[in-house]
Formats: C-alpha cells, structure tokens, sequence
DNA sequence: TTGCTTGCAAAAGCTTTGCACCCAC
DNA sequence: GTGGGTGCAAAGCTTTTGCAAGCAA
C-alpha cells in the first residue's frame, strides 16, 4: 500500500510519523487530481490538523518527493502524487478545462520523442517537463454557449 | 514596430492609451525572458507608475492577449509577451535552468501531431498548451558540481 | 467635457513564523 | 526523556480594491 511506502520513506530521512502527518498522508492516497493546501486544510480541520501543518507537511512531502507542485493556468497553488513513486500516480500529464475548470489526466505523455534532441539544440540537457493542456471538457462543450464564467 | 501594434489594439478594444500604459509597454517591447509584476513595477517606479497600475495593466494585457502568464517550477507569477501577436515573441515553449533559472526558448514545439486525439480520449476538445521543460544549460552542466543553487 | 485610469494606501489572500506545549521514537 | 512536530495567532508578502484627482478621446 502506498501509504505504507511514504511512512517508511518519512521514517527512513528521520521524520516522525505524527497523527497529522499521517491524517494528511491518508487524505492523499488514491487522490490523483491537483489540490491546494487551503482544500486539504479544508478536509483535514475537522481532525485538528492546523493551517501551518498542511502547509509544512506539504513542504516536507514535497522536498520527499512525495508530491509535486503543480502549476495550473488560474493559480499555481496545487499539488499531486509525485511520478515515479511506486504505487503513486504515475507520470500524468494534466488537460485543464478552461470553463469549469475541471482537470483530467492524460493517458499518455504527448511530447515528441525527440524532445532532448529539440532541447539540446538550446544548449540544455533535458531533465523533466511541465505540460498543462487547456481546452473544453465534454460536459461544457454540451451546454456550449449557455455558460461563460 | 511591435509597439504600435499593441497600442493600436487597446484603441481598437477602446481603453485608453495613458502615460503609464505606454510606458509599461515600452519595457515589454524585446523582451523575450518571462518577468514579474514585482520586477516591472520596479523598472517603472522610478517612471512614477503605480504598483496597482502594474497589476492592472498586465491583467489588462492578458486579456487582450498581448500578454500571457507563464509558469516556472519556481513561481507562476511571470509574464511574457505572448505567442501569436506579430512581431511578437512567436509560439515557443520554454526549457529552464534548474541550476541558474536560465530560460531557453525552444526553436521546435515539441509535441507529438496527435496530441488533439490524446485530449480526445480524456473527453477534452484541445485549445492549447503551456510546456515548461526542465534541465540544466551548457554553463551550468560545465560548472558541472560546483554550484547548488 | 466625460468617464476611464491612476496613485496612494488600506484591505484582502495566502503562506510563513514564533512560541509554548505535546508526543513519536 | 528529548527534540522534532503541532496548533494558534500574528506577521509577511503579494495582489486587489476604494477613492478622489487626472487626463485621453
């Protein structure tokens, strides 16, 4: 279980498993959609978790690998299950739609294959890419020009 | 001159061209490395522009496309003069430094021709992208270890 | 002239920090 | 028992808003 191999992880770098570390840990298994830290905040309070934990947790996960920060079009204020760790979401590239906001993972990386080639030519050694797509999702597309917000 | 277009397109949209607008456009003209409001209003204090102003403007300047937000892993709150505007920075995608922060923009977009259909089967009608590549420049590969910033 | 814009400063959001108490190891 | 971790609230930053005065059209 994923859950599992994050607390060995925290263990492992000397990090103590808390209630509200395991609390916010629990809250992110299976959650494969970006979040914010004040949604989490929202969802954690009722258990005692304070504001300052999530943020700091979500540091720590972060400098852990554990997550990663995204950065949508309308706030860059989110994060997800890093890629690569086992059992976590894989590498997902995120589809944003630009009228309700709601986001869906992509099933498949769209880059070239020859992305390093295009990088090397701008004197870069490739390590990782950032890929946001943007457009219209399906039940938006539906309701058509009823909706503008 | 890029300028000119720019200014002709608030006209056109009806906003007024003011002092302080074209002022702000006049230090976005041949810049081609994203910047921040905090940074622009720097440049332009000194002019006698407001910090509200500067926030304003470059709303105002997203909206009518002259502008276009861009993310890098280490904050979103960056501008760029946007893609598609004659004269104008073309369609580039970006690779960053993770050592120094160097922007790069690429000579090629690097996404595969099918990247509508893979939209698709997520149930998304494709609009566009943002692509942010990560990596290390020529300079820093050649410092190789000796920095960590 | 008209009303969109502006600059200032206060307000609003979001994130971090200080501090005393608590608990995982 | 110890030191990292926690919650609360205040502080810090960045961005937005209110308002009277200014200026482009």
């Amino acid at each position: 279980m994923i859950l599992q191999l994050w607390i060995e992880q925290l263990r492992k770098q000397g990090h103590k498993v808390t209630a509200a570390r395991r609390r916010l840990l629990e809250h992110l298994v299976g959650r494969e959609a970006p979040f914010t830290a004040e949604e989490l905040h929202g969802e954690l309070a009722m258990s005692g978790v304070g504001r300052a934990t999530v943020f700091r947790t979500l540091k720590l996960l972060q400098d852990e690998g554990i997550l990663v920060r995204v950065h949508l079009e309308h706030g860059c204020q989110h994060y997800q299950a890093a890629p690569g760790i086992p059992g976590a979401a894989h590498h997902h590239d995120r589809i944003v739609c630009r009228e309700c906001g709601d986001i869906a993972l992509l099933d498949e990386c769209p880059m070239r294959s020859d992305v390093s080639e295009i990088a090397g030519r701008s004197g870069f050694r490739l390590q990782g890419h950032h890929l946001d797509l943007y457009g219209i999702c399906r039940s938006c597309e539906g309701k058509d020009a009823s909706s503008d917000d």
